[in-house]
RNA sequence: GCGGAUGUGGUGGAAUUGGUAGACACGCCAGAUUUAGGUUCUGGUGCCGUAAGGCGUGGGAGUUCAAGUCUCCCCAUCCGCACCA
């Protein structure tokens, strides 16, 4: 072998070695145990990015690790192409957006490939090739049949300058990102998939994958199942009222939901959306109140926005009266309440709601105590609600119940007066597919002469989207080719397209059978699903992880799948992080500076203290530590490093340097210690081949030396193992390799049972190491003498009798600081380890004239001697 | 605003089940060999202290023989909020 790790040969070679003999296409073999590893597909926007590599590297580790194992594994790779990034681009560039994401793709696969991963790449598919999407038209028109779909009114962003519908994103501080006009929102009719019919599953399930228990517990809060009453409250015009005046019909009882019966005595006030029939009827004889319903109509729609804005109001004109005493109170417009919530209406408690007792506190309107605090007294509701469970008080009949029994009582009472029932409640809502946009799949339904909504025929389908438009800023250019749209005698074709999410909801499904050009699916899915590991950024817990689990139950309930569930186990990784430096400009602003051409200056202790731009050698501003970005100018390519210091170095940076759920800062400094661990590994490969062939092992006549080496191979091997295959804490797995490779340069031992044992940490050293670095080892493997590749390589296996040891250091702590150590047999009992405790000399000088109260020992780890 | 997380040396991080805080690496300091392709090797390195020892896991309280780990309160930062992907 070459004595010097050239890594760009060593990883032509290997990636050459792997291509040539397809050894990672993957094959359905019902006689192997299946391993389907997935990394969430990336959105093509122009190259990789570092969050990609360490998405990538993860999945590839634990795939090459599973191999190790002997399962049979599928590693797939596709493209997640429809999106508004490239209509953006084709605006800005005046290129179709299909030849913009095409050229993409083929730049970021070659990037990939550049990367090692055992991709099996017969199976690699873009969302926008018709030969996808075809399927997801045709599924659509499925659920249509079977009533899963459905049209309704629905709240967009609308920016009034370029007549466009918005996303939120596309909405910056109320205002358009183009225009900077003001955005309003507009109703518009849209498509449904009713995935609130599948809310009791969704969460039920939550109980049999193995994810982590934040994301299920964020998917849990998101489905929000709540049990509460759903009440009316009958509505009369307030004393002189400007409504009185106007038509005086009777107006429809107002309803609402509240998880919080037990505080229903306690109802000072209501509100209503904006947009609530009875707000706008209250508006139509009352300027102030319809100027107050329009500015509640401005800005975006996002959630985020709609919550942290000021929370304003103002008196309908309208008295509901409470269901049980009659009692009236007013009823408010509040630009907190929606109408896509519940009813679009809340019964206010300010006493023991927070929110309820700000708006009261603004307005002037009464608070009152109606739950006792926990000494069983009134609350002081001066600086905020109470908003705990207690016993009820100023509630009449119900005074003393505790809030179960309140609440049965009071719905109890409600449902007999026929004013109210029980109700369980999902705070989900079902998920709006329609977009106004061209660059997405088509939906695939007509409209007819006489207002017919069809569904298209298998036929009629696929409905492909032409490929060469010219796109700008005012909308889809589908709406504006007839040549698309108009089918003749009077029917027309939807030009609306699907979420992005839709076919990020089922690509995992087709990637078992993407060959298949004559269904969406076939039995080989029943194989390969569900994913045994998935692998992707947190901040797609909720909605894409959401929604492709609602996919699969929709495809199962096709007869499509036979799994219940998508993802067995998911693993939400952090992102990847860096420094960034800036100087002030003059106008205000900052401008950004890449960490590649600045150069950090460092006081005696390493502190960095400050940092030059390495062109002028002018100093530049710290800026802190942020998310990789093009607006903070703090990305590193990955290209430049793999061209500096090879794929492998990297992977092993990315996978060293941070546990895989947290985010991982950049460091240059780290990753070229990266490359020198793996010049060290080379080196000592090398050296090792260069002592001569080792003896054969006669484990009875190891030296101690010897043995302890050889406990340490074993130590490392069970515990790389258990990183990589259970706690995926891939950091602490190779800390564990470096540990063996830094106890083997000690190791100068040269006698044949010296080899002998060196040779099997060398070999264990690049076997772990294998899925990591996979071009180095598979080189290396093979000067060690193999003739099988290192891909085919079993992970080593641990000899139990290896790790045996005779005796044990325990610690001595006296009141729990640590005072001394003690080295006793492995199987020394108790009380033996507490007398040799006692005996210890500075154990002594810390009991000396004190009274030993206590002696714990714990076996294996320590003894705590309590003296007083 | 609501939901979820994170916080440990100069830095990234380790401590897996309440049991030795700081593994491994970066950086820095000292020394050796001497650096040619991004040197290599040896030693040191939490803080205070000559030492004995004391202090120390964002801040404050608590439980325990023992708390980075459990409980409560507070602070800071990050992710998501349904049309970014």
């Amino acid at each position: 072998m070459d004595a010097q790790y050239k890594p760009h040969e060593t990883e032509r070679d290997a990636q050459q070695f792997w291509d040539k003999n397809q050894c990672f296409k993957a094959v359905e073999d019902a006689s192997r145990e299946k391993f389907y590893c997935l990394s969430m597909f990336p959105y093509p926007s122009g190259k990789l990015h570092m969050g990609h590599v360490r998405n990538y590297t993860i999945g590839d580790v634990v795939s090459r690790y599973q191999r190790m194992q002997g399962k049979n594994v599928m590693q797939p790779m596709g493209w997640d192409a429809f999106g508004m990034p490239a209509e953006n681009a084709a605006i800005q560039n005046r290129v179709p957006p299909a030849k913009w994401t095409y050229d993409n793709i083929d730049y970021m696969r070659q990037q990939l490939k550049a990367l090692g991963f055992a991709y099996d790449w017969s199976r690699e598919f873009a969302t926008c090739d018709v030969d996808y999407y075809r399927w997801e038209q045709w599924f659509f028109t499925k659920l249509v049949e079977k009533g899963l779909v459905y049209k309704k009114m629905s709240t967009v962003n609308w920016d009034p300058v370029d007549q466009t519908v918005l996303a939120n994103e596309q909405v910056i501080e109320g205002r358009g990102w183009r225009s900077g006009a003001l955005v309003e929102r507009k109703e518009i009719p849209l498509w449904f998939l009713k995935i609130t019919d599948y809310a009791e599953e969704l969460l039920a399930d939550l109980e049999r994958i193995d994810w982590p228990e934040q994301v299920k517990t964020m998917q849990r809060n998101w489905i929000g199942k709540s049990r509460g009453v759903e009440m009316s409250f009958d509505i009369k015009p307030a004393e002189g009222s400007h409504i009185q005046a106007a038509d005086g019909a009777p107006a429809q009882p107002l309803a609402v939901y509240t998880t919080r019966p037990d505080t229903l005595m306690g109802v000072t006030y209501m509100a209503v959306a904006a947009d609530h029939p009875l707000a706008k009827q209250a508006a139509e004889h009352n300027a102030a109140l319809a100027d107050f319903c329009a500015e509640c109509a401005r800005g975006g729609t996002s959630e985020a926005e709609l919550a942290t804005r000021e929370k304003k109001g103002m008196p309908t004109g309208h008295l509901a009266v409470h269901p049980l005493t009659g009692r009236e109170v007013p009823v408010y417009v509040a630009n907190f309440v929606l109408m896509e919530f519940g009813t679009g209406a809340v019964m206010a408690v300010p006493g023991h709601d927070q929110r309820d007792w700000e708006f009261a506190t603004k307005y002037g309107l009464p608070i009152e105590a109606v739950i006792a605090d926990e000494n069983g007294q009134a609350p002081d509701l001066s600086e905020g609600a109470h908003a705990d469970y207690g016993t009820l008080m100023h509630s009449g009949e119900f005074d003393g119940l505790d809030f179960e029994a309140a609440f049965d009582a009071i719905a109890q009472r409600l449902a007999e007066l026929g004013r109210g029932e029980v109700k369980v409640n999902f705070r989900l809502r079902d998920w709006g597919v329609a977009r106004q946009r061209y660059w997405g799949a088509p939906i695939p339904v007509k409209y007819g002469p006489e207002g017919q909504t069809v569904p298209l025929t298998d036929e009629e389908l696929p409905v492909a989207l032409p490929m060469d438009v010219t796109v700008d800023a005012t909308g889809s250019p589908l709406k504006r080719m007839p040549e698309f749209h108009d089918l003749g005698d009077g029917w027309t074709r939807e030009t609306d397209t699907f979420d992005t999410f839709m076919e990020s909801s089922w690509y995992f499904a087709r990637f078992c059978c993407a060959d298949n050009m004559e269904a969406m699916l076939d039995e080989r899915v029943d194989y390969w699903l569900p994913v045994d590991l998935y692998i992707g950024g947190i901040e797609h817990a909720i909605l894409h992880l959401l929604y492709a689990r609602f996919f699969t139950k929709l495809m199962r309930d096709l007869g499509l799948v036979k799994s219940d569930e998508p993802f067995q186990r998911l693993l939400t990784q952090g992102m990847v992080i860096a420094e960034t430096y800036y100087r002030p400009t003059e106008n205000g602003g900052k401008e950004w500076f890449n960490p590649a051409d600045v150069e950090v200056k460092r006081d005696e202790k390493g502190r960095a203290v400050s940092a030059v731009l390495v062109s002028d050698g002018q100093p530049v501003e710290m800026g802190g530590i942020e998310k990789m970005s093009k607006s903070k100018n703090n990305g590193v390519d990955p290209q430049s490093m793999i061209d500096r210091f090879g794929a492998d170095t990297v992977r092993l940076f990315m996978m060293f340097a941070a546990p895989p759920e947290q985010s991982l800062e950049w460091s240059d400094a780290g990753v070229e210690g990266a490359h020198r661990f793996l010049k060290r590994l080379w080196r000592l490969v090398s050296e090792h081949l260069a002592a001569g062939e080792p003896g054969t092992f006669d484990l009875a006549a190891l030296d101690d030396t010897q043995r302890e080496l050889r406990r340490k191979t074993h130590e490392t091997i069970k515990k790389a193992g258990d990183d990589i295959g259970r706690r995926t804490t891939f950091n602490t797995a190779i800390a564990a390799v470096m540990e063996l490779t830094n106890a083997l340069s000690k190791f100068d031992d040269n006698s044949p049972q010296g080899r002998a044992v060196a040779r099997e940490a060398v070999e264990a050293c690049v076997l772990l190491l294998a899925p990591i670095t996979p071009h180095a080892c598979h080189t290396l493997w093979q000067a060690l003498g193999h003739a099988e590749p290192a891909i085919d390589a079993r992970w080593p296996a641990v000899d139990d009798a290896a790790l045996e040891r005779d005796t044990i250091e325990l610690v001595v702590q006296v009141n729990g600081k640590l005072r001394a150590r003690l080295e006793v047999e492995a199987d020394a009992d108790k009380a033996a380890i507490e007398a040799q405790a006692l005996e210890a000399e500075n154990v002594q000088r810390h009991i000396e004239g004190k009274t030993v109260r206590k002696v714990i020992v714990v076996p294996g780890k320590l003894v705590n001697i309590v003296v007083g």
